[in-house]
RNA sequence: GCCGAUGUAGCUCAGCUGGCUAGAGCAGCUGAUUUGUAAUCAGCAGGUCGUGGGUUCGAGUCCCUCCAUCGGCUCCA
């Protein structure tokens, strides 16, 4: 007998060799038909899998993550399945779960994949799913597994398998299909009931762009033919906050193919807003103790390779710019630091009069890649909310602690909750990667993993994803879709204060070397403004929206009172439009119900006689009759409430 | 940059397997209407069908080039 214990804290005894799948059956019939994925003392295991000795088991069901990774898993293998049954020849390669879904990297040599091609796979799927086909996970010696992918002229596979264990390699087989696997599938294929294959992508083999490009295909399953109605009812709704669909309804923003590829043109509406938030962060700044600078778009090519850019950078950004004298060249700013660093130096500092904290909202003009290219994230021509903080070493841990306090208070201010924080340290396998003595990347990473834990932030930590000047602290968020986007980053570096050597008249009275951090609370405005459109689906705080009344007369007879009441709120700062067109009423509401102006106020003839107003909100409805000193007051006490102050 | 997809009026879209002067709704303009909480009516105007080439008696429709956009990959100071 073994003795299991169950995550409540209760046990039970089995006979030796019982399987989790029997042991779910003497809960319940019902737990035993729903159970997706077993944990066995902490080691992920199969539901067949036979138990011998003591120990811990978790259960698990498509309410639990842990279930619909296996569940994903599977239906990986059963695409693996369905390609290699309609494309003989294609070698197949991994095939993961991921958040939403699975995918699976296959080499189908000269044919390629096309959106009409997945329907069939689908169908090709679902057909072999129904069939119920149990997963069985057996042991096989390298040199057999070896053999086995020998046979099919797989190289990937042969790779993978090379670089495992002997003693360690398992396969899974269901129905005639076989794959190299560790383990962690669901009983049978016959719960996979829905399937959608979302796209193909071309994808590298291990991520190395040197290495053959392979074809991806992405794909979601769920146990119930609904649960995939409402995902991809979901997805249909995330793409209503989009934030390039968006900008354009609201007139934010635009691109133009001849002002050229990433380059965004702002519109008066966009413009204010992003005003509005510039105002906003700098306020809080100048609370915290920085100075605004201003330097220029471009700067000395020379400028670049003291700051080690031009080396790192230089093949793959704009060209330099040439002036009609020889040999002289400018680069478009991609990046501020090294303009903040030539400030510092303008005079000699003593260890008094650090920290400096040089801000800027600079405008960086960086080469990405044509295919990276996406909406407002990911531009060629962008603001940073840029300032970089000069410090003594013993400043640093303080100093950085301030960043991520401003960096929260942003956050909070425009109601990000749901974002995290990741450390990017340096990959110490790749020091070539980096500029910078080993001795200062420890002395910076201890620094941010310090701070980090003390301000008590949910963090992950990444190796490899440093800058190659030093590690960062990044703040990343979700967009509508659930992909991941860096917002806020703080970043330590000890070495364009080497560089430029840059120093400081110690208490000793000999120089020393500041540190510098580098720190964007917002990261771009161009990013901040489209994650904030996603999260918000443009109905911004009210402090925010480029337009926060519409006032809509009922006819043009009541024109003179509604003049009298938008120039009293303009008065009072509200940020108000008069819609005085020869419509009906019931159209002007429709179109600032659209427009998602946060409140309309009804003119007619009741108001003007009264010398009231009714107001409406967006979204509600109407909300009666107010005096005009209530409405201020009231448009006024919500514009106030809808911000937060920065206390230092 | 790479893989796949898309590109018709300011916006959203129709245009089947190539066949008369390319359609609709919204927006715009003109006129009528002076309106009470999500679309008043009528008329007008608006497109070298992303670009350049090719196939064809004939191309929005088929093929190629380039450009841009979308979904990924890689990259991301």
């Amino acid at each position: 007998m073994i003795e299991i214990r169950f995550p409540d804290q209760s046990t039970r005894s089995y006979a030796h060799g019982i399987t989790p799948f029997e042991i779910a059956k003497s809960i319940s019939e019902g737990l035993a038909r729903n159970v997706l994925s077993v944990k066995f003392n902490g080691q992920t295991v199969e539901a067949s899998t036979p138990l011998k000795n003591d120990g811990n088991i978790n259960l698990f069901t498509w309410n639990d993550k842990e279930g619909k990774t296996a569940f994903w898993h599977s239906s990986a293998h059963v695409l693996a399945q369905a390609l290699l049954a309609l494309y003989p020849a294609c070698k197949l390669t991994i095939g993961p779960a991921i958040e939403n879904g699975f995918y699976y990297d296959a080499d189908f040599g000269e044919h390629s994949i096309t959106e009409k091609d997945l329907v069939i796979i689908e169908k090709k799927m679902l057909e072999f799913a129904r069939q119920k086909f149990d997963f069985k996970m057996r042991s096989i010696s390298k040199s057999e597994a070896l053999a086995h992918y020998q046979k099919e002229n797989n190289p990937f596979k042969i790779e993978l398998i090379e670089n495992l264990e002997d003693g360690t390699i398992t396969f899974c087989d269901h129905a005639d299909f076989t794959d190299l696997c560790r383990g962690g599938h669901i009983p049978q294929t016959g719960v996979i009931k829905a399937v959608k294959l979302t796209n193909v992508a071309g994808a590298y083999w291990r991520g190395d762009e040197t290495k053959p490009q392979l074809t991806r295909i992405y794909g979601i399953s769920f146990p119930k033919q609904k649960d995939l109605t409402e995902y991809l009812e979901k997805v249909e709704e995330a793409k209503k906050r989009d934030h390039r669909k968006l900008g354009k309804e609201l007139e934010l923003f635009t691109f133009s193919k001849k002002v050229g590829q990433g380059l965004p043109l702002w519109l008066p509406k966009g413009a204010a807003l992003r005003e509005r938030l510039e105002n906003f962060l700098k306020k809080a700044q100048a609370k915290a103790g920085y100075e605004q600078v201003i330097s220029p778009h471009i700067g000395n090519k020379e400028l670049y390779v003291t700051s080690g850019h031009y080396e790192k950078y230089g093949a793959d950004s704009f060209q330099p710019i040439h002036t009609p004298a020889d040999d002289e060249e400018f680069l478009l700013k991609p990046m501020n630091c090294p303009h903040h660093c030539e400030i510092y130096k303008t005079k000699p500092l003593s260890y008094r009069d650090l920290p400096k904290r040089y801000a800027e909202f600079g405008t960086v003009y960086r080469y990405e890649q044509s295919g990276e290219l996406h909406g407002l994230t990911r531009v060629r021509g962008f603001t940073q909310d840029d300032a970089h903080i000069f410090c003594t070493p013993e400043q640093l841990d303080e100093e950085f602690k301030k960043v991520i306090d401003l960096v929260l208070y942003v956050f909070r201010s425009l109601g990000f909750k749901d974002f995290k924080a990741q450390v990017s340290l340096r990959d110490p396998e790749k020091p070539e990667k980096y500029i910078g003595s080993s001795k200062n990347w420890e002395q910076a990473e201890k620094a941010i993993l310090n701070a980090t834990k003390e301000k008590n932030l949910d963090y992950i930590v990444e190796t490899g994803e440093a800058a190659f000047y030093g590690p960062k602290l990044d703040f990343m968020v979700k967009d509508a879709l659930g992909r991941q986007w860096q917002l806020g980053t703080i970043q330590v570096d000890y070495s364009l204060p080497e560089r430029f050597d840059l120093q400081f008249k110690g208490r000793d009275n000999l120089q020393h070397r500041p540190v510098m951090i580098h720190r964007a609370p917002f990261g771009s405005l161009e990013r901040f403004v489209a994650i904030l459109l996603e999260h918000t689906g443009g109905n911004f705080p009210l402090w925010l929206m480029p337009n926060q009344v519409n006032i809509l007369c009922v006819s043009e007879k009541y024109k003179n009172y509604a003049l009298k009441v938008l120039n009293l709120l303009e008065n009072h700062e509200i940020r108000a439009l008069l819609d005085d067109r020869n419509e009906t009423i019931g159209k002007k509401i429709r179109e600032s119900e659209i427009t998602k102006v946060p409140y309309m106020i009804i003119i007619g003839e009741k108001e003007a006689t009264e010398k009231n107003v009714s107001l409406r909100k967006h979204h509600e409805g109407d909300l009666g009759f107010f005096s005009l000193s209530n409405v201020v007051e009231k448009l006024n006490s919500e514009i106030e409430s809808s911000q937060t102050t920065f206390e230092v």
